[in-house]
DNA sequence: ATCTGGTTCGAACGTTCGTTCCAATAATAA
DNA sequence: TTATTATTGGAACGAACGTTCGAACCAGAT
C-alpha cells in the first residue's frame, strides 16, 4: 500500500514526481532528480540494488544522506523510477521505428536494432533493468512487470506476423525468449573496446536469429539454391 | 588472501572441506554440509546473495546461526562452494558427453543439450551461478571466473570446429555468447508446467542456433532445395 | 528588512547484518 | 565408565542498514 499511495517527506516533492515521471525535466526539482537517478544507475550497476546503500547513492550524488529523501520516499522507489523511465523510453523508441517498417522481416530487424542500440547506449540502466528484475515488491514490481509484458507481447506479435507471412511453424514463445536472452545477456560480456558496435552486433544477432527461425526442419548439410 | 588461505573456526572443519569439495559426500560432516548447501541454494535462489541473511540460511537449514560457521567460514565461502560445485559438475558431464560425439554439429547439439538439461534439472543452482556472478570477490571470484572461462573456451572450440568443417565464417565469439544468453536467460521465464521439457527446449534452441550460424549471407526469401 | 516556500544536512532512531566466543551437548574411543 | 573429539546454539559484538526529525540555509517576492 505504501507502494500505491506513498507518503512523501515534503509536500512539494510529493506533488511533483508523482505523475510527471520526470520525462520533461523542466523544473529545478526535476533536473536534480534526473541527475540523482543517473548517479544511482551507476551505483546500482556496480553494486546491485541490495548491495548499494543509501549512503553510497548519496555520496555519488554529492548530496547528504537525508537530503536524498527530499526527492524520493524510499530506495525502492528510486529503483522503480530508474526502471520505469528506462523501459518506457525503449518502448517509445520502438514504436516510432515500427511505424516506419511494414515488411515482417524488417520489423523484426528493427526490433533487434532498437533493443541492441539502446542497450549499448544505456548499458548501465539496461543492466539495472535486466538484473534487478525481482528487487521491486508489490505495486512497484507489478507496474514494471506490466511494461515487461507489453514489450514481450510486441515482440511476440512480430514473430507471429513473420510466421504467418512465411508459412513457418516455430514456437513464437520460445523464439521471443531466446531472442531476449541473446540480447539481454550482453551486459555480462560486452566490451566496447573489442566487441562490435551496436549496429554490427544487432546485425549478427539478427542474422543468427532470423535464419534460425526461417527454415523448416533440420540444418541442411549441402549447399542450397533458390528454386522458385 | 582470506580467500586463498582461509582460517576456519574449528580445526576439524578446516581440514575437511578444504580440498574435498564435498563431491564424495561420505563423512557425516560432508553429508551435513551438502544439505546446508542445498538449502542455501534455495534461499539464494529466492532472495539473492545480498538479500539472503545468514539467519535466513540458518533457519532453512534447521540449524542455529552460529552453528553454520562450523561448516564454513563465511557467507561468501558458502556461495563459492555452491557455485564451484555446480560449475564443476556441469563441465564434468559435458566432457563425458563430448567423448561420445565426433561430428561437429552433433557435438554442438550435445553441448546445448547438456547445458539445458542440467539447467532445468538444477534450475535454482544455475540461477545462483548465473545471477550472482559478481558477488564473489578476489580469490573466490577469480576461481569461479576461471571455470567460466574454461567452459566458454570449450564452446568456442566447438564452434570453431564447426566453422572449419562447414567452411563458414561467423564470429565465434558473438555466436558463443549469444548461445549462452539464450540458455542462461531461461531461469527468468521458464515455467515447468507450460514450457517444453529439457530435451525439446534444447532441440528448439539448438535448431535456431545451428541454422542461424549455418548459412552465409542473408535470409533467403524463397524456398530452398539440395543441389549437390 | 521581513516573509515564504523550496532545499539541504547533522544527528539520531530502531533494526538487521555477518561474525565470534564459549559453554553445553552428542558421538566415539578407551 | 571415563576421556576425547565432533557438533551445536545462546548471547553478544560492532558495524552498517533504511529512514526520520527538526533545524538551518537559500532564493525570490513583498
Amino acid at each position: 500500500m505504501a507502494a500505491t499511495t506513498p507518503t512523501f517527506g515534503s509536500p512539494q516533492a510529493a506533488a511533483r514526481n508523482r505523475e510527471s515521471l520526470f520525462a520533461a525535466s523542466d523544473s529545478r526539482f526535476d533536473r536534480r532528480l534526473a541527475k540523482i537517478l543517473a548517479h544511482a544507475t551507476d551505483v546500482f550497476y556496480e553494486k546491485g540494488y541490495e548491495g548499494a546503500s543509501m549512503r553510497d547513492l548519496a555520496r555519488h550524488s554529492g548530496m547528504s544522506l537525508s537530503g536524498m529523501y527530499y526527492y524520493f520516499e524510499s530506495k525502492e522507489r528510486l529503483l522503480y523510477l530508474i526502471q520505469k523511465y528506462t523501459f518506457t523510453t525503449i518502448v517509445e523508441r520502438l514504436r516510432e521505428r515500427l511505424k516506419q517498417e511494414s515488411d515482417p522481416e524488417r520489423r523484426i530487424h528493427a526490433f533487434i536494432l532498437n533493443h541492441v542500440q539502446y542497450f549499448l547506449a544505456n548499458q548501465k540502466a539496461m543492466k539495472v533493468l535486466s538484473h534487478e528484475d525481482e528487487a521491486l515488491k508489490n505495486g512497484f514490481g507489478a507496474e514494471i512487470a506490466a511494461l515487461k509484458r507489453e514489450y514481450y507481447r510486441i515482440c511476440l506479435g512480430l514473430l507471429d506476423e513473420y510466421k504467418r507471412a512465411r508459412k513457418l511453424n516455430y514456437s513464437s514463445r520460445t523464439a521471443v525468449l531466446s531472442l531476449f536472452g541473446m540480447m539481454n545477456w550482453i551486459y555480462t560480456w560486452y566490451n566496447p573496446r573489442t566487441d562490435p558496435d551496436a549496429e554490427q552486433l544487432a546485425e549478427e544477432m539478427g542474422d543468427i536469429f532470423l535464419r534460425g527461425i526461417s527454415s523448416q526442419g533440420k540444418v541442411n548439410r549441402k549447399k542450397k539454391a533458390v528454386v522458385n
